[in-house]
DNA sequence: CGTCCCCTTGAGTTATTTCAACACTCGTGG
DNA sequence: CCACGAGTGTTGAAATAACTCAAGGGGACG
């Protein structure tokens, strides 16, 4: 019954959002939508990949963890974004709800059919996934090759951008996933976070609340 | 003239390749082989992506160069595997020859047309650049959440992996590149494959040839 | 034989991590 | 209404992995 509830709000709750990628559109899904509270598994690591997925509201996460306890965020999804489109039978990467959130399913199979038969849905697919391999391939840069307070700031920078509003931004993510997806500690991020404050190039209203005040020092930093 | 020369020779070119992507095959695209020499630029950064290029022989790898001269190696491709392929107008990386060799050309309005014609070459595209995002997903978590052993260990399992031979291998490429591949100082390179060396957890007749005694403990480190 | 490039090695420095303690917020239950 | 505890974030001090700077070795090639 969750299913045709949220059959019928579908198409509603995509035409809300704003992210550049209307994939799901375009090939007019069936899906549904599913709520998960903050911290809940979305998917699983190595569990069978029968669906896509796109956030209507809140945000996502996908993890792995290393056998001794290391952890690392491969990306946050917004909402409008896409995830868990997977080549393989398999996820590569646990998701989690970073927030209360509510995620639209796609059965894969769906797609895989309409790639099939219509080069639109194939060239969707296509699009959709090296949208991705650019923002990884940028996020590579950041990680291999910039000190802690450039990763910090660009990632200010990246999320006011993706969030939309210009300057000011409430992260919903913890300090902890920040670290773990800028390669960082956790008492990195939240030292070099104090310095920007001191340096006046953001206001921190309080910890998830960024303003960006300087956003040039920021990347350059 | 050489692009008609190299169109009798791409055919038996590609045949040699045993890459697991054989998409190039797939669409049977009209194409012309160039050769490139050591260090020799196979395009810029910025500049149209009016071809998509694939490895015949030699290695490539992709570039970043920062503004303060900080270098990033993005991907190194080996025979028979595809770079260049782009979603927008312009590369967002240069590529440049790890050694003399020989790179296959086909022109991206061919490959889309292609794909907005036959289901089966956008599809061939998605499962491409999927596969590319897989790699670098992979990639990441090593650059992001392990220590210098770590990066240099599982990059000769890789490189050894991909090169086919199972124990031995002939690095193409120079410190200087793997270094900034896996976000180090081309001396923390040195020092580590020193020390396996030292652990006999490899071989090393020359600097440029590897032999894997324990991959294992590589994978570990 | 000399030169250039690449690689290695050593010694000292530094950015980031680690370990430890403390502060803040928020809900729950007494 | 306050006390409590858990979760989250901040700060300090010490440790360390990796970097920087500097020098020297070795092979390829003219």
């Amino acid at each position: 019954m969750q299913a045709l509830e949220a059959t019928k709000t579908y198409s509603a709750a995509c035409a809300r959002q704003s992210g550049s990628i209307q994939f799901a559109e375009a090939i007019s899904l069936p899906g549904f939508v599913k709520s998960f509270a903050r911290n809940d598994e979305i998917f699983a690591e190595e569990a069978p990949a029968d669906f896509v997925y796109k956030v209507i509201s809140g945000a996502v996460r996908t993890v792995r963890i290393l056998s001794d306890g290391r952890r690392h965020v491969g990306a946050f999804h917004l909402p409008g974004e896409v995830f868990g489109l997977e080549i393989g039978a398999v996820h590569r990467f646990t998701a989690e709800a970073v927030s209360d959130c509510q995620i639209a399913l796609i059965r894969r199979s769906h797609i895989e059919k309409a790639a099939g038969q219509e080069a639109d849905t194939a060239c969707g697919l296509w699009t959709l996934v090296s949208q991705e391999l650019n923002r990884l391939q940028d996020h590579m840069l950041q990680i291999g090759r910039k000190s802690a307070a450039e990763r910090v700031g660009s990632f200010l920078v990246e999320m006011a951008d993706r969030t939309g509003r210009d300057r000011a931004l409430d992260l919903p993510m913890s300090r902890l996933d920040i670290a773990d997806y800028l390669g960082l500690t956790i008492e990195t991020v939240s030292r070099t976070m104090t310095q920007f404050e001191r340096d006046r190039a953001i206001a921190l209203p309080s910890c998830r609340r960024v303003v960006l005040l300087d956003p040039e020092r920021l990347c350059a930093a």
